[in-house]
DNA sequence: AAAAAAATAGGTCCTAAGACCTAATTTATC
DNA sequence: GATAAATTAGGTCTTAGGACCTATTTTTTT
């Protein structure tokens, strides 16, 4: 399991000892949330797998929705903290930055965070504007890096345009978790599934025409 | 909202008036778990929305599982009837039926129903070993469609590296989903996503070579 | 029309779980 | 080391909800 940042929310946990504690519930609530599902984290059992009492845990987090939110708010945190990362150590060309970043996000659904957490997150979206908006920020930022190496490899696209790109590789990339994951079917494809992906986005960001985004190639039969 | 379509039970339901209720349970049930999700759909609230007793609807479903269980197979099955239906209704040519399907998918994405259950279903696969053998039922059906186009797209490629090429394509779309589907922040351009889904995957299927399946073109920067 | 089967209503029982409370203990600060 | 703030334990209260039960009514069958 991965190291978890931490943003401490201002106004709790003064002390190290507090933070300590904040930190060890967000991993018990993250964690019963990868391996039991939203629908059946209670506090309860948060608390007994953080090793405190209840009330203990409603001293951090006085009901369910604050520490739902803080635990979705640190882990999406974490994982831009990641995008900046990638950002920074990928190659030189513009190519080799692309195909790293594809390359990363769907490695990193080998994990069980990966593939767990998300589907939750698109499921509570659904039902929840705060979470549809955290899950809208953390998509938005997550499609930067693709959208500055899209207007590098294919300047004709104007900004629209690139923007729409760029959410078709982002969506397409998400919509693998389910196949490819942590114990999913086709887990032991992931590398050729990866090798797809990259050739075929690679190539849908370098000859894209405007044309064919805007027009539909679709003609519907009589 | 859409018909769905009725497998009654064996033992269950024998008079008409019986496969109504059953048939109307079922409808309450997709709509709960469409308009609040499955972490708060409730037996008692079914039967509310049913207009029936809790205890007449024990009389259907003696518990919660049973009627999770019949409620996804019933929508499941909904749906493998609609993929035959596109079957038969599209063009022509084999580019023309598989663009047709690309569209079809991407289009169905507009209602509430799609974009809302799916996720739910994602979600409750990684908890619940029933649901992901489900799952994973209905997206081999799905693929079944895209593995014939693409055998007639490209014979270059091998019956393995067929299906991996048809998963890409179907999970791509399926990831598309929390994003352009129903009140979703991309809804607006989801007919030009679904242009650039089309050519993105047609001109995939009728070039990817097997060496760019199954040989990285990803170099690790030092 | 009688008998059997199916369908329905309206409960009760019991546990899980969220919210809340207070007293005791520990930690930091001056 | 005194004081205040922060942390912790261990409850109680209340409601929601799944499971279950029985009596009654409706429908089908013969």
């Amino acid at each position: 399991m991965q190291e978890l940042q931490l943003q401490v929310r201002p106004g709790t946990a003064a002390y190290s000892k507090g933070q300590e504690r904040v930190l060890k519930i967000l991993k018990s609530a993250r964690n019963l949330m990868t391996t039991s599902g939203y629908h059946n984290l209670t506090l309860r059992k948060v608390a007994a797998d953080a090793g405190i009492s209840v009330g203990n845990l409603s001293y951090y987090y006085s009901n369910k929705q604050d520490l739902m939110r803080d635990l979705f708010d640190t882990v999406i945190e974490n994982y831009l903290l990641e995008f900046d990362n990638i950002r920074q150590n990928t190659g030189d060309s513009a190519e080799d930055q692309f195909v790293a970043i594809v390359n990363f996000i769907i490695d990193d659904m080998r994990t069980q965070e990966t593939t767990n957490f998300f589907p939750e997150l698109w499921a509570l979206s659904n039902h929840d504007d705060y979470m549809a908006e955290r899950m809208n920020e953390l998509y938005i930022k997550a499609r930067i890096v693709l959208n500055e190496l899209i207007a590098v490899l294919n300047p004709a696209l104007n900004e629209e345009e690139r923007q729409q790109v760029a959410l078709f590789i982002s969506a397409s990339m998400e919509g693998l978790t389910p196949f490819v994951g942590y114990h999913k079917p086709w887990a032991e494809q992931r590398p050729m599934i990866a090798n797809i992906a990259a050739t075929s986005f690679l190539h849908l960001v370098l000859n894209i025409r405007s044309e064919e985004i805007n027009q539909s190639i679709f003609v519907r039969s009589s």
